[in-house]
DNA sequence: TATGAATGAGTGTTCATTCAT
DNA sequence: TATGAATGAACACTCATTCAT
């Protein structure tokens, strides 16, 4: 079926090879580190070349940022759509975390480490998204606890789930460590049962 | 009171002086985008009088962040004497790494954030801290685990705990967020009861 | 006329510029001495610029050096195949040494008087070259002490031979010296009277 | 005898130790190549301690120069005094130069090395030093001419002399290379000869 | 579509030198 | 007599970016 949508042009093909090379280039030597030349290189591009491109080292980093992101938040839209019980939601949020962010870690280390790279504009529509995905996984927890009757800082919880997913890109060995479907079944046991038990402020009690 | 301790001399005095202003340098533009020429501005002092009391760069982020590790591993330390329960201590734990975290937010995030930037010799003697600090954390929950008959990846709790932690620099806001000892106390409620209940492969169930 | 060498680039034709600027700035102030920012200033080329043509000022006089040394040891094959008695051969060197150096004065002098400011590969090469120059010329003086039957250090008499030569650019004013066919007919008069006569060790007189 | 002159000051000895370091490394490194630090570390003195000895780099090289050159010149009248034969005056100028020359070597590469390194005042006062022990040559040159009849250009050979001397210090080795009253003979033998013989213009001949 | 050639601004670092002590 | 602390200017070199082709 002929359409807008899906002529994706020669120009956008080339566009995303670079945008691979720069993701490797960003990832091995952060967004600061890693020279406009070190990617001529990488690509096998000239330097003037690549600027057909993309107009700024910042906006490569944008594009990288933004379309990770969207597709992070896409693919997790797409998912929860099968899922409707809060404990089954938050896992599914947590699995599909943790395999985009092994089969892409790179890309998600760019993403994570990079955080506050970018300014004005490119920042906040970035910041926008971030937000949004933020607010999704919070929604996720108050629904959990009204239907389990908890009591928690949701913020601290989310923002905890979220530190213990990211902070993967600093140690995640693939020979040693289990995949992501493992992976998200250990760190949503940890973290659901962490949320669950006493929780009832006041009542809290040793473990 | 004599003793051999206190010869604090001037240039010592400085130098940490100078230190303090590379923390706020680094934590507001990472290291790589910070140049000497920020610290010159941040600190009043010419550029070249800067280089009287570090010989480069890559050492300065080495001091930093030699120092806020040494720190944080001796006040463990010092704490770990007065505490014998295995959960305790892995509370204490939590506890000394998010104090000294939030009263050194800058100098935290400079020591995480720029976690690979330094090289060869500057980077494996952090390195090595590090290791060392990350084995204290594993034998503490070895011991948890063998004291409580519990059956889990100590690596990934382990390391999970750290990303709760170490992300905090990210979304930490003194106004908003409660203080040390009672993110302490949620983050060690949703750490220990996460890996404390069932646990056991096999008869792992629905939390 | 076809053929493999006569592709000389624009490239290779704007660095050959740029070499004769840094031959004229290094003659004048020394290697050490010379800035880039004198360079850029002489040959009115960014200083950025000029690093699209070399990628240092060590490779800069490397470069120098190396084109210079090459060029008068391959005129020096050339013109020594033409010549068979010993004598003249010796003859042959000294003018083609003086002629290519008072042409090229500046470069000479560049070349001699920076002799060890090149380091590891760079200098290697060089002194490699020179080695050979050297050698070539002691056994000039060899085959003329078999031929004559004299007696004497090859060593010293090739060595003040290229002290009597080389010392010219400290010295030499075009328009109160003689031209270098002459200046090769006195040096050679007093370099092979003097090694000739007498000579043999038990022998030697008053002169 | 009390007087002015022998009035050495601890200062002046002082300084003499000073200018030793001076010289090694300035030998080593070249004048230009040198820093204040590198003779700082040299002396053991601190930077600014050098300071009160000399009021800057370039006095430095002046007085390192100014003192070997003087010491040159005043050997060599005290030795000339001795010898009234023509031939025999140029063999103790000579003489004296290599004995010198060899005693000195780290002094005497500076001296030639880093002729024209000395500005204004101070590159003047050498100059005029260097240009009375060159005419001092000269005459000696002259007489000989004169004694012996001969007719060639003294400046060649003087300046000729002063090549192969002078460049000693790019070669010379203290355990392969003869002795200085060995290679003052050698090349005394070696230019004496070569100026003597034929020498008339138009008659000149084959060696 | 892609590049060779070029640039102004900036990088980390070192320079010779000074001055209060 | 000697130094610790400091500096302005310069160093070699790299940066992201541009523009004619």
């Amino acid at each position: 079926m002929p359409g807008v949508a899906h002529t994706e042009t020669r120009f956008d093909r080339r566009l995303a090879e670079i945008l691979e090379y720069a993701i490797e280039v960003f990832y091995e030597r952060g967004y600061e580190g890693a020279s406009m030349r070190d990617l001529s290189r990488a690509t096998g591009m000239s330097l003037a070349g690549l600027y057909y491109y993309f107009e700024s080292k910042e906006r490569l980093l944008y594009l990288i940022q933004k379309h990770t992101f969207k597709t992070i938040v896409q693919r997790l839209k797409e998912r929860l759509k099968d899922a409707n019980q809060p404990e089954q939601r938050i896992r599914v949020f947590i699995l599909n975390h943790l395999e985009y962010f092994l089969s892409n870690q790179k890309a998600m280390k760019v993403l994570s480490h990079e955080d506050d790279a970018l300014k004005n504009g490119f920042g906040a529509e970035i910041a926008a998204i971030k937000r949004e995905y933020y607010h999704t996984c919070l929604d996720l927890m108050d629904e959990f606890k009204a239907a389990k009757g908890l009591e928690f800082n949701s913020r601290i919880a989310v923002l905890s789930l979220f530190g213990m997913m990211n902070w993967i890109y600093t140690w995640y060995k693939p020979r040693v460590d289990a995949d992501a479907s493992e992976l998200a079944r250990d760190m949503g046991d940890i973290f659901l049962r962490g949320i669950c038990t006493g929780g009832q402020r006041g009542t809290r009690r040793k473990v």
